[in-house]
DNA sequence: AGCACGCCGACT
DNA sequence: GTCGGCGTGCTC
């Protein structure tokens, strides 16, 4: 082969394509698909670094044009060859530019800094879970039976069985998924294969990161969030190498360079973090499927409360789906719930945080000597507003989601408190002004929502004194290892109360917690998107799991103002496809996905004049040409934060019901935006759900 | 993204 | 007359 196709490492869509390049002879047999070289580049030559992408002999571009590679980057790993393939279907399917996409799919060799003291995270892992103590003993005792239970046994037949569909494995909380994803990937460790399992967080899944590591040893290999991008390309490294089989770690694991891989897992398929926030912003799921149909790899989705989307997709055919009903350790028994009605709480004279009922619970096992568990899900900045008394949430009467006050506060002359002056909504900018009283039962206790884990812990101290208590969240965890030294010290029983947000309710496993508390139920339930009932659902579901553990029967607590809902219903009984199909009737009604398909048009500008002009123009290019075809836009309007870094962000919606048509408008408005305002300093994003 | 070419305003 | 503005176009 003596020409290469080179993609140069510049992000601009006018050079996003390959270029011919002469391959030197003393380089001949060093360059091959997926290495970085430096290559002359434009009128003056620069040197500029690119990835190789392909090799061949004949070319398309009169020779003496041709320029030669300079020289091969040094150290560049010898990748597999469907990763290349893989990066060009993301740009494809993402619409980002072939350079982004290599980016993301190609591990870069980078000084390895920083971190280096972190050798070696498996043993990161161990020295943690060494700490843990009697609960470690406890449960490796309980895990030694190496035979799988016979419901276990046949999920992992019929998904070695499916060779062409994902499977989606629906197992309740407890029902051994990670037992069946050992016996998986020893199946292809026997059969010569690799195996790649990717976890929400590492921290936040220590438990089922041990539970590998234990059961299958030093083959695994294991990224986090924390590894400098040095470290993962040394993990990267193993892998090209053939020293490991099995890769564990968050979504950027799935880019691990096996060359024969055979499973792909995706555990808790369901959260949010397998989107990925920055260009490309791929979905993992959909780019596993994608790299397992190229390697002939099975793909796994496993969680205990499915994401809409891939139930659907099951329901459909287009997954398999396996379930897990029974739990693994008969033994195990589901915790008892409790709902505690706020609004009775309000009527009764209760303005704490705490139900009658928490309290009470509270106290009684901090007299027992056993943990307890308050959990706070806080989302985002803006606040929903509610009534004290009867429930009621504002909502924005075109979208059927929540009003928030947000960045427009006052204080208020009469209380001296901060309060909202204005309600907008996050979809179609509709505002309002913040109402006085409750429209629906005329109580003045109505105000924003915002009750932080700070104020929860204050309250908590002053309720109960003498408890112990520990704050975990985002604040009390940025330093390294924070999290970890939070965990292992409740664990070993140094406090008695853990509060904290969502990153408590994560597969942890502490035996001596035998109540949970859900301080806001309604917190996520009445965030402004489509999918808060969805998020809520799975948030209890996850929490509720949490209690009770240790052999004993542990209680819950959901406390909310809007008890009936059924998120809230459904939840505290556990019944995944009530939920389901309860919640699919309201996506079908209101048509979100994944009913039909949605994209976000995304407009960024310093200049808030261009940011609108960009906008409109993008929204009248779309009744122009794409409601005909179906499609429904929705805006534009300001973003729910409108300001951010000086840039001012409006957004967009547009639905249709076929993903192709969807796709098609965003090359069009792509092509069309970038064609009007290309050299303007304005910014679009898209984004398809 | 850069860099060159190119065609119109105020300056040594 | 020339220096320089940034609009348009190309990069193997």
């Amino acid at each position: 082969m003596k020409f290469a196709k080179v993609i140069i490492d510049i992000s601009a869509e006018q050079v996003d394509r390959a270029f011919t390049y002469r391959i030197p002879e003393e380089l001949e047999d060093r360059i091959a698909p997926g290495v970085r070289v430096r290559v002359p580049f434009g009128n003056s030559n620069r040197t500029r670094i690119g990835f190789v992408i392909d090799l061949t002999d004949r070319i398309d571009f009169p020779e003496d044009r041709i320029k030669p590679i300079d020289s091969l980057l040094p150290k560049a790993l010898d990748t597999a060859g469907d990763l290349i393939e893989l990066a060009a279907f993301m740009a494809s399917e993402y619409g980002c530019t072939m350079n982004q996409a290599l980016q993301t799919v190609l591990p870069v060799k980078r000084k390895v800094g920083k971190n280096r003291r972190r050798q070696d995270p498996v043993r990161e892992i161990e020295v943690l879970s060494g700490e843990a103590g009697e609960g470690n003993a406890a449960e490796a005792k309980r895990s030694d039976d190496e035979t799988l239970n016979p419901e276990q046994t046949a999920v992992c037949a019929a998904i070695l069985r499916e060779n062409s569909r994902p499977t989606l494995l629906y197992g309740i909380t407890g029902s051994g998924k990670t037992r069946v994803y050992i016996e998986l990937i020893r199946h292809m460790q026997a059969a010569g294969k690799k195996s790649i399992v990717l976890i929400p967080e590492i921290s936040l899944t220590y438990q089922t990161v041990r539970e590998l590591t234990k059961h299958l040893g030093s083959k695994v290999a294991v990224m986090h969030s924390k590894l400098s991008l040095g470290e993962k390309y040394e993990q990267f490294q193993k892998a090209a190498d053939g020293e490991i089989d099995v890769m564990v770690g968050p979504r950027s694991a799935l880019f691990t360079p096996f060359t024969d891989l055979g499973l792909i897992v995706i555990d808790e398929e369901h959260e949010r973090t397998y989107q990925s926030d920055t260009a490309p912003r791929y979905d993992t799921r959909i780019v596993a499927a994608k790299r397992a149909a190229l390697s002939g790899a099975r793909l796994v989705l496993g969680s205990a409360t499915p994401s809409l989307e891939s139930y659907t997709k099951a329901l459909r055919g287009e997954y398999a789906l396996q379930t897990l009903k029974k739990r693994a350790h008969p033994g195990a028994l589901l915790p008892k719930i409790h709902i505690a009605d706020m609004r009775e709480e309000m009527e009764a004279g209760n303005r704490s945080i705490f139900s009658g009922r928490m309290q009470e619970m509270i106290r009684e096992r901090l007299e027992l000597g056993e943990q307890v568990m308050l959990f706070l899900n806080r989302r985002g900045y803006a606040g929903f507003v509610s009534c004290r008394s009867c429930g009621t949430v504002i909502k924005c009467p075109h979208c059927d989601v929540s009003m928030t006050a947000h960045n427009n506060w006052y204080y208020n002359p009469y209380t001296g408190a901060r309060e909202a002056a204005l309600l907008s909504c996050h979809y179609c900018g509709y505002t309002m002004p913040m109402p006085s009283s409750c429209p629906q039962c005329g109580s003045r206790f109505i105000a924003p929502f915002g009750t932080g884990t700070q104020k929860l812990e204050q309250a908590a101290k002053k309720m109960f004194p003498a408890a112990r208590i520990l704050r975990m969240d985002a604040d009390s965890t940025t330093a390294k290892g924070s999290y970890e030294k939070i965990l292992s010290t409740f664990q070993k029983g140094g406090a008695d109360i853990l509060i904290g947000t969502q990153m408590i309710v994560k597969g942890h496993d502490f035996p001596n917690v035998t109540l949970v508390g859900i301080i806001a139920a309604d917190m996520s339930l009445n965030a402004p998107d489509y999918d808060a009932s969805e998020r809520t659902f799975q948030l209890i579901t996850q929490a509720a799991g949490r209690s009770g553990r240790g052999g004993r029967a542990g209680d819950v607590v959901i406390q909310s103002y809007d008890p009936s809902h059924y998120a809230v219903e459904l939840a505290a009984r556990q019944d995944y496809e009530g939920f389901y199909y309860r919640e699919m009737s309201y996506r079908k009604l209101l048509h979100y996905p994944p009913d039909i398909f949605m994209m976000q048009v995304r407009v960024r500008s310093e200049d808030e004049a261009l940011a609108g002009e960009a906008a409109d123009y993008a929204a009248g290019l779309c009744r122009d040409s794409f409601v005909s075809e179906g499609a429904v836009l929705i805006g534009p309007c300001n973003e729910g934060v409108y300001k951010i870094n000086d840039n001012y962000r409006k957004i967009l919606y547009i639905k249709h019901s076929s993903h192709a048509i969807i796709k098609k408008i965003r090359e069009a408005l792509a092509e069309a935006l970038s064609e009007r305002f290309g050299n303007r300093k304005v910014w679009f994003g898209f984004d398809i759900r």
